[in-house]
DNA sequence: CGGCGGATTGAAGGGAATCAATGCTTGTGG
DNA sequence: CCACAAGCATTGATTCCCTTCAATCCGCCG
């Protein structure tokens, strides 16, 4: 059924970029989202603080300025699933912008600097074609890394997901550059781990043991370095290419870096 | 650390509506996007047939009118993810507004009738507020879908993902008034099952045999027959509540029906 | 009839979960 | 300054869900 496919997985190299006629537009929407953010205070939260909950009236839209928090939901049984990893830079909960309560919990992963913009406003700042564009760019985006982690739990073993999860964050941070160097801090318990790659911290654990044996990446104290990109590449094989921000984002990114950054 | 959550479950019983400031453009874009729809011409698709293929350039919006189709990626080893399913009334590949190239490919599982609109045209529709509105709505649908199945497939084990799966879909036809009764074709293979909820065909097998030995569902020849819907509920327990188009959206899509659906 | 895709079923093995201890840090308070 | 608790990390032993491998069967079509 499935072709012979003998691809030698160099097929998809390109990253997802932006359409040609929305190019313009969207770097406009990304430049004046920004702006708007700005606008508003920067505020700081610790470890384990909520930022949005599920169910709450009147929930705002998030950019996160510096560190890390996740978007999660709980299960009947009391279990947690996490399902997006949220880095500087990313902006989430633009679905509020048509719902009236979010779905999900947004919960800061360690100390985070962030700014907020109500629901309404963004639905106001909307009615610019410029910033509606982007924001179905970044919810696009959104949806890309929700579809691989979904094949990534889906059709991948511990190890690999794992090589994934650090790679892929890794390649964020680097494309935004916000580290220079494979090493990045990552604020995560290994059983919120486990909860983001549908594993149990036990096992989470073990695997991250064998790939400090192997010299692929070490994780010690929410520190990550990636001991040897090459083969955490090789191990981290498997899913289609990793959808980021392309290169227009980018540059929005560089010039907000350019800009004061508060 | 997660708190005790006595919540019995039955806490967020509503689905996700959209929020009140919103719910008058959404209705209005919904609707003009189905007349920009209504412009194309209804065409049709066998088995099997790619309506979308990731890469390609030129992508296209599609409204699937009748039947099946999936959204899926393939993966380095040659085994692929199914990442979405569409049913009649769905459009996908609305992210095509913002992408150069789709991410995945969108296949017609069975039989089935659609119209597509070019990704230029869709940009065009976008400068409408409501419409913009509207795109931002169905995405952020399908990333809650896509989110759902994360979850699913990280937290389940085969036998609740398969009822969530199947409890789902006839939510969903349900809901659009495709069905009356708790039965409908499915035109998947297991193996195809098997791909989208992270099993494998010989497991997906035995569970579907289980569930038929247990008289919750039937799937025979592609034909799912829901013996006990009480039952098949309560095994699909696990997951928040099933997110789908709130009354916002099932109005236009009476309304929909209701004009001749061609 | 033969071939083929899909469904079904058995047997065996493995990856991950579960159960259960034991370290290790860190922060708190005496 | 040390004791102590709490949360997190680590590790072993055991269990089991799911995969893998391998046939067989069935319905369909040329």
């Amino acid at each position: 059924m499935t072709q012979k496919l003998s691809l030698p997985g160099s097929e998809i190299l390109e990253r997802p970029r932006f359409a040609a006629g929305a190019t313009e537009d969207l770097l406009l929407g990304a430049r004046r989202l920004r702006q708007a953010f700005a606008q508003s205070q920067t505020r700081f939260a610790g470890r384990d603080v909520p930022l949005i909950r599920a169910g709450e009236s009147d929930p705002t839209v998030i950019l996160i300025r510096s560190g890390f928090a996740f978007r999660s939901c709980l299960l009947a049984d009391g279990r947690r699933a996490i399902l997006d990893i949220l880095v500087a830079g990313d902006v989430c909960g633009i679905d509020h912008v048509v719902l009236v309560r979010p779905i999900e919990d947004i919960t800061a992963a360690g100390r985070i600097g962030y700014q907020a913009l109500s629901a309404t406003a963004m639905r106001e700042l909307m009615a610019d074609p410029a910033i509606a564009l982007h924001a179905l760019a970044l919810l696009a985006e959104a949806r890309w890394r929700g579809d691989r982690l979904a094949a990534s739990i889906g059709r991948l073993d511990a190890h690999a997901r794992i090589c994934v999860l650090l790679l892929d964050l890794h390649d964020r941070l680097r494309r935004r550059g916000l580290i220079a160097q494979p090493i990045y801090s990552l604020p995560l318990t290994q059983e919120q781990l486990a909860d983001h790659l549908g594993l149990t911290l036990v096992h989470v654990n073990r695997t991250l043991r064998r790939l400090r044996e192997e010299r692929i990446v070490l994780l010690d104290r929410q520190v990550v370095i990636i001991q040897d990109l090459e083969r955490l590449r090789a191990a981290a094989q498997g899913l289609p290419q990793p959808a980021e921000l392309p290169e227009a984002a980018l540059a929005a990114e560089r010039a907000r870096s350019a800009d004061g950054r508060n």
